[in-house]
DNA sequence: AATGGGAATGACACCGGTAACATTTTAGAT
DNA sequence: ATCTAAAATGTTACCGGTGTCATTCCCATT
């Protein structure tokens, strides 16, 4: 088979065509201060007129720069992270940069092929989701000199610079809101930890939250399944089950609180009377639900703008600290607690 | 700035170690069946210990193959197209193939800029949503020779393949539902028709509908927006104002469904006693909420699925006819109708 | 031992831009 | 008119794989 993109035209046919070298053409379609004004005019006026289309590669080749920003993250369907990559995209599409991304599915080993691959491909800097990562992929990025970018979460040691929320923290603050409504047997629902450094951190400030406010453990209420509706859903039925006085649930994610919710009201159950429910994310849908969720609400958006920003900083830098930047998170009391 | 990669070693460098050519390790590497097993086996042990990375962009140069696939979204936080995008990826990551993905906002200005720069990097394959493309796209993509897919609209004259839910059918189907339960005055809410040929598709076939079932056409019960909920909330309160007979509204999204319903809840508008709702794309939600909404039901995976399936049949082929392959859709009748 | 043919390997050029350095042109100063 | 520095343009080589074609090696055959 051959491809060839825009008929072949090459920069030294445009070279030829504009009466200048090839090098004064590339210059030119760059926009080099080094040629003349006319000059450039007359080039890209023949690269128009062939119908020029530049090899990415080629350029890459001798430059080391492809314009290309790798982005991991878990799961495209969480609008969560999409969200964030639309953000970036966004932030990036007017300095030229491409996204090239990939999906991990929450798998250290699934995102150290990629990130292999992306290095490959010369991707000028790499974002990962989350400080999870497996020992290969950490000293790959080191040794590439990429700049690394890990976000939606806070790492103690950042590969590079880590921009995200405390989920720590903000799950301490859901926990001590519940427990000032006199909440006293809270439960557990969230996603699964496995690969999830977020999700981690949310339930060891659950624990830490029950902790400090005198009330006992019980692996009983805490639940772990997928960011589905169902979890929610099927959870909150099997603990109340389980465990009758339950008066509160911390949710560790919208979604998972929307089933919450809908369950409750699908089986009678009163909310906030005899359920109090807090989620995580502030997701557009729950503050039109009846009654609306109390939630932590954060800026995806904001996490988005900061990473295309880091990175428009960061390529080509020489030297790059590491830093952590915190994205502020806030509880919104709405009517479920 | 120097980027490293890997510390720069080279295929060379492999080859020097493994005391073969640049050549015999590109075979081997490779995996072609031209160089003996123990060889293969010396030249990846070498390329292990040196922490060999290939470098993409020399080996495109010449082969012409990126093993990348190109992909325009109108919008990543859109979930529904996440859902195709994660689909596709999985899909192609066994063979591969890495996602080159870029979002239009539903500008086809901003559809040909992307394809241009996917062209210029090497991308074998490209995926746009829709049928609605500049003239300039549709040359340059001719030209380039590379393999295209439309994805999610039907298009009666497609660019390449042709894989998507025939919208104007599912409208038509969902509005002869609501007449059929003897309803007379009907709205549309939908999303903005600009650039968008599937929302342009479903308002067609709403009036289709209506005419075909005898019903006025009144261009005050059609309302467009962004695909939010507000766009369902601010729009059927609006409506319910104007025309205040109004009995039905088929939302042609639904998230703006969603808005629609949660908003006359709110309201204390009886659904479906004083109100029926469709919406259209059988979102996860949906069925949860009291009353369950009624709607268009279609395979978000499967598009993504055949998507990835015709991608790898097609790239590298020589002759490539145009098809156009229908996903099926089916109305699912809950409890808002 | 000589021969033939396929398997395995190698030499070399080439893909298409661009960095580095060389050269020519231009314009301002004397 | 001459000189000089800056501006503009050109020459050459190189980036790092891989296609093409040539060569060597090995073993079976006569």
């Amino acid at each position: 088979m051959q491809k060839r993109r825009g008929g072949n035209v090459t920069i030294r046919d445009v070279a030829a065509r504009a009466r200048v070298s090839a090098i004064t053409a590339s210059r030119a379609l760059r926009g080099s201060e080094l040629v003349r004004p006319e000059t450039r005019k007359q080039v890209e006026l023949v690269a128009q007129e062939l119908g020029y289309i530049p090899n990415f590669a080629a350029g890459m080749l001798n430059s080391k720069v492809s314009r290309m920003v790798a982005i991991v993250v878990p799961n495209f369907a969480n609008s969560i992270f999409a969200t964030t990559l639309q953000e970036i995209g966004e932030g990036l599409r007017e300095a030229g940069y491409q996204l090239l991304v990939g999906c991990n599915d929450y798998s250290v080993e699934r995102e150290q092929e990629l990130v292999q691959t992306f290095l490959s491909r010369g991707a000028d800097a790499v974002v990962l989701t989350g400080h999870l990562h497996s020992e290969a992929t950490e000293k790959l990025l080191g040794q590439s000199g990429v700049p690394v970018i890990e976000m939606w979460s806070l790492g103690d040691r950042p590969l590079g610079i880590s921009i995200g929320v405390d989920d720590h923290q903000a799950a301490l603050d859901a926990v001590r809101h519940l427990v000032s409504r006199g909440r006293r047997c809270i439960g557990y629902i969230g996603g699964t930890v496995d690969g999830n450094d977020r999700a981690q951190a949310r339930l060891k400030g659950f624990r830490a939250a029950l902790t400090e406010a005198g009330l006992p453990q019980d692996a009983r209420l805490e639940r772990t399944g997928t960011f589905e509706f169902d979890t929610g859903a099927t959870a909150i039925a099997d603990m109340l089950k389980v465990e009758p006085r339950l008066d509160a649930v911390f949710a560790a994610s919208d979604i998972i609180a929307t089933g919450v919710l809908l369950r409750c009201i699908q089986d009678g159950i009163e909310v906030p009377g005899r359920l109090a429910i807090c989620g995580f994310d502030d997701a557009r849908i729950v503050q039109m639900l009846r009654p609306a969720l109390t939630t932590i609400k954060f800026s995806r958006r904001e996490i988005g703008q900061q990473v295309a920003a880091t990175l428009l900083d960061q390529i080509g830098k020489a030297r790059r600290g590491t830093r952590v930047m915190r994205i502020a998170h806030e509880l919104v009391v709405r009517q479920t607690t």
